[in-house]
RNA sequence: UCCGGCGUAGCUCAAUGGUAGAGCGGGUGGCUGUUAACCACUAGGUUGUAGGUUCGAGCCCUACCGCCGGAGCCA
């Protein structure tokens, strides 16, 4: 007897196999049971006939998430979902589950998010983890097979690398010390060290957003590159993106499908990427181009939302002919999605009519907003770098360009189809007095940066460095509408359990 | 922090200021190929909390709590 995963059931056929899971779905008819078995590796069809008396009678007794183990030959069948069906000889309860709180209908998402060590096992929720898991494993394969070295940096900092105001203070001893935000700096003394290094761990972020691209705690790999340049950057992070789009769309095709991502935009994207120095950005988003676009998107949006209110009348009428009261319930339920989405389009055709009037009065200095972001990303079809900020809107670590000093040598990647900044990075200041200044300029207190200093002390040279966010990235490549899902349990603002 | 919305059965939601309901889930029974199966029966409620208005409050008013969406903030 061979014991089998559900995922490698089909090199069994014609075989007695024994599968192990839970069950996360079962149908009776007469002297038939249909039990679907998730063993973490897929789902199966196993069918109990009522000749296997004792089989019969455990399956009856197995409630939804019982865990199991299952006995029977594997037989190839179109009707199954996965291919293949088990006709059941024996089973054999490990654990029967106390009623389950999720069921296969909708719920809400509070309810999901409470409990989210449950909502894990839903086919959704495996398939954006197991994309997620790709996405970290194609990302650290980049750098490893880059030569690049991995180090692990603190997760307790002394002293902010970043703003302050967003750091989480924690009480190491007596003395307040914050949870990391980015592990550059020390990052960037590892690399003076080994030459070519990347990190990846979680960071956290203190800041009271509450939007569908924010978490407090999230993961970020980031590289640190020897006497780089921004082309050298923006190289790495092209191939970087390219390695992981190749990897998602080679390992899951199906998860992908089952979440109804639509992967052409994915496939469309190729090197190069296009560029925009910060400059050239504002003059897009004060131009005709994008005046003009964002007329032709208001007049999409509103059609949609005029073909959304159609589509709700029917759904009305269609209510007032059901019968059943199944049918009634489905078309209340399609009913309130539909509002639900006439709702969502009237805010983003009103957000629409203020990005004109934002856009074309946008001035150069400031930092661009989730707003500007769009627009400037929706303008192109393949992730986007914006190069050269002004210096004002960035970190103090951020190399001042030579020949504007008016801005600094970094660069963001924005991704397409609106989902902003996944990837943001810079060449780092490597002269000793123009770093001091720019702390000064800053108001930071120098002292507790000597250890960083002294990099700019002893054998400066030019180097850089850039972070990319996984769950952005996640959400981006699975086409999710909010971060929360990308990540197995998600800290917010407000939410800490499960 | 600000603006808006919501809070009713385990879940998703109904209910002109006038007897709290449905579907799903649970339970019981039926059906030999089901795909969110179906059919019948059944149990299940301090309407978020505390006040107030009223003959009467799930519904109106006030405060608070919680959640959602958005803004601000944000490598």
């Amino acid at each position: 007897m061979q014991t089998a995963t559900i995922s490698r059931l089909h090199e069994h056929a014609g075989g007695e196999v024994t599968i192990r899971g839970w069950l996360s779905a079962k149908r009776s008819s007469g002297k038939i049971r249909f039990l679907i078995l998730r063993d973490g590796t897929g789902q199966c069809q196993c069918i109990v006939e009522a000749s296997h008396a004792d089989a019969f009678e455990t399956a009856d007794r197995l409630t939804l998430e019982s865990s199991c183990i299952l006995t029977g030959t594997v037989r190839p069948d179109d009707r199954a979902p996965g291919g293949c069906e088990l006709d059941v000889t024996g089973i054999e309860i490990l654990h029967i589950a106390e009623e389950y709180p999720i069921s296969r209908k909708a719920h809400g998402i509070d309810f999901l998010m409470n409990h989210r060590h449950l909502w894990l096992r839903s086919p959704r929720q495996t398939a954006i983890l197991r994309i997620r898991h790709t996405i970290i494993r194609a990302a650290r394969g980049y750098f490893d097979d880059a030569g690049f070295t991995l180090i692990d940096t603190p997760i307790l900092q002394p002293g902010a690398a970043e703003g302050a105001a967003t750091l989480f203070p924690v009480d190491y001893f007596g003395e307040e010390v914050y949870l990391a935000q980015t592990g550059q700096l020390y990052l960037e003394s590892a690399c003076m060290a080994l030459g070519n290094v990347y990190c990846f761990g979680p960071t956290f972020r203190a800041e009271k957003s509450k939007t569908r691209r924010h978490l407090t705690e999230f993961w970020m790999i980031e590289p640190e590159i020897t006497f780089a340049d921004l082309p050298v950057l923006r190289h790495h992070a092209e191939q970087m993106t390219t390695r992981i789009l190749r990897d998602v769309l080679e390992h899951h095709r199906d998860d992908l499908a089952s979440m109804g991502r639509d992967t052409a935009p994915l496939e469309a994207i190729t090197p190069p990427f296009p560029v925009l120095t910060y400059t050239e950005a504002v003059d897009l988003l004060h131009s005709e181009k994008v005046r003009s676009w964002l007329e032709g998107d208001l007049a999409d949006k509103e059609k949609q939302l005029a073909a959304c209110r159609e589509e709700l009348a029917e759904a009305v009428e269609s209510l007032g002919t059901a019968k059943k009261a199944w049918q009634k319930e489905k078309a209340e339920q399609q009913i309130r999605s539909l509002e639900e989405h006439v709702r969502e389009l009237e805010t983003d055709i009103e957000h629409r009519r203020h990005h004109m009037s934002d856009a074309s009065a946008f001035e150069w200095g400031r930092d661009f907003g989730g707003d500007e972001e769009t627009i400037l990303s929706r303008q192109f079809d393949k992730p986007l770098f914006v190069t050269g900020y002004p210096r004002e809107v960035k970190a103090f670590y951020m190399k001042r360009n030579g020949q504007d000093p008016r801005v600094v040598e970094n660069m963001d990647m924005l991704a397409p189809e609106g989902y902003g900044e996944v990837i943001g990075g810079s060449i780092r200041e490597d002269q000793l007095d123009v770093l001091l200044e720019r702390m000064k300029e800053e108001n930071m207190d120098p002292e507790p940066y000597q250890w960083y200093l002294d990099l700019r002390r002893y054998g400066s040279i030019p180097h850089g460095g850039f972070g990319l966010g996984i769950e952005r990235t996640v959400s981006w490549m699975c086409g999710l509408k909010h971060v929360r899902e990308t990540i197995p349990f998600p800290r917010l603002l407000g939410r800490m359990t499960p």
